[in-house]
DNA sequence: CGCCAACTTGATGGCTGTCAAGTCAGGTGG
DNA sequence: CCACCTGACTTGACAGCCATCAAGTTGGCG
């Protein structure tokens, strides 16, 4: 009798620990916005969490499309691979945020999403999740919130892409990381990289050299302190304004 | 008596002429893969039509979002400004292609929409598209792919502003305008260029004046011909080995 | 006909890429 | 435990692509 209740509350517990009714994230990611009944049936509908160990990828370009994945721990990059075997980094994600929206257009990825540290994501079945959005409109109405607030980060990526100068396009990614860190409840002002200077190159559309000496000239004017993959963001100000302040 | 029945006619042709189910551009637009009923029901959701004349805009941002815009006819541009003045261009768009997707995220506009000719739009009221496509399945299918098609165009552009050179970047412009035109019925070898060099250079990621070096350059080597917005694409193949054959 | 915006073309300079050499840190095996 | 090895990073010298500045041309429109 005893047994079977410890044994209950373990299966409790278990379940608890990876539900979305109980994750940590459930304010970022997919269940942003439902009620508790809700939200248990989105429960219903993520059954598979996967680990994905640093360096294996969560899914490949051409694969078949078939769930979406909501990041629970870890830090993943999408990248597509060209001809002549360079790679361009298209994102970085992290907790909460959501991977594989690019699949639903052809029913077939378009990227490759990479773990760049021992990683956990739930898979979602598309189809599913089309369903019961059908019959939850919050979910809904916070899908397309989703999706359209990835439209609107790439045109961010485009007009840094297309306008800024090297040392603006690193205060911004800086900036940026800084924001989404300290939205997860770490530090805003210290964090570690998880991705290489040539993959953050390769999202910014610089060369590894130059991330290299962007780094150290910001360390030269005070603005951060940098220790190979360890940044702190010493006058945030500072970077803000090298943002702005374009000419 | 034959007046009224007169007067009936006009209104159903009038009706008919600017419904989504007689629209030409039904398979490239929202509509595709429905049903007739189904399509009857898209046509009492559409029932705001503007026109827009050259350089005036649909929506500017910041302005509240309420409706995504299907573009019946005519060429738009989409665009952001900078606090210094500088336009930055997020994207060009054509007939049968959907304006607004940016505004969903926030409930905002987050660029503005400008007319690069006399164009004629169809407004859908986003709550109530939401609602259909909560009842017609092949509706929400369709329009989540039309969602996510928009993002996988961005990937591509960041890849284009990432890591091409001016002359591949213009090559996969032009290239992309001819698929486009072609898809719609018009030549995919001839074709005016609605924007101006600087409008190009900005979605670019260039200088007015690179552009207008590069289609030179394009011309003397026998790629396209060139007068001011004209544009004859002489040799089609050249232009895509300069896409790809990148080193 | 004249004006203006858009475009073309030339000269020059700077930012960033390229090539190269060297340093650092972490992991592995002796 | 230390030496070694490798991948990641830093730093320097140089070059090339594209931006900038400038002047002239074209075409459309009142």
């Amino acid at each position: 009798m005893t047994q079977v209740h410890a044994l209950n509350q373990d299966i409790t517990l278990a379940v608890i620990k990876t539900a979305c009714s109980s994750c940590n994230l459930r304010e970022l990611c997919l269940p942003y916005g439902l009620s508790l009944e809700e939200l248990e049936r989105l429960d219903d509908l993520v059954s598979t969490r996967r680990r994905i160990k640093r360096g294996d990828s969560l899914y490949r370009g051409s694969e078949t499309f078939n769930a979406i994945y909501a990041i629970r721990s870890g830090f993943f990059k999408t990248n597509v691979l060209l001809d002549d075997g360079r790679e361009q980094v298209t994102g970085f994600q992290m907790a909460g945020e959501l991977l594989g929206l690019d699949g639903i257009s052809t029913e077939r990825h378009t990227c490759n999403a990479i773990a760049l540290e021992d990683s956990e994501i739930c898979a979602i079945p598309f189809n599913q999740l089309e369903n019961l959005s059908r019959e939850i409109h919050a979910l809904q109405k916070h899908f397309h919130k989703v999706m359209s607030r990835e439209i609107v980060r790439d045109h961010g990526v485009m007009m840094l892409l297309g306008t800024m100068r090297a040392e603006e396009r690193l205060a911004a990614f800086l900036l940026n990381l800084s924001q989404r860190f300290k939205a997860r409840g770490f530090s805003h002002a210290e964090f570690y990289l998880r991705m290489t200077r040539e993959e953050i190159g390769s999202y910014l559309g610089l060369k590894l050299e130059t991330v290299s000496r962007v780094f150290s000239r910001f360390q030269e004017e005070g603005y951060i302190a940098v220790q190979q993959k360890h940044i702190r963001i010493v006058d945030i100000g500072g970077l803000k304004t090298l943002v702005n302040h374009r000419l």
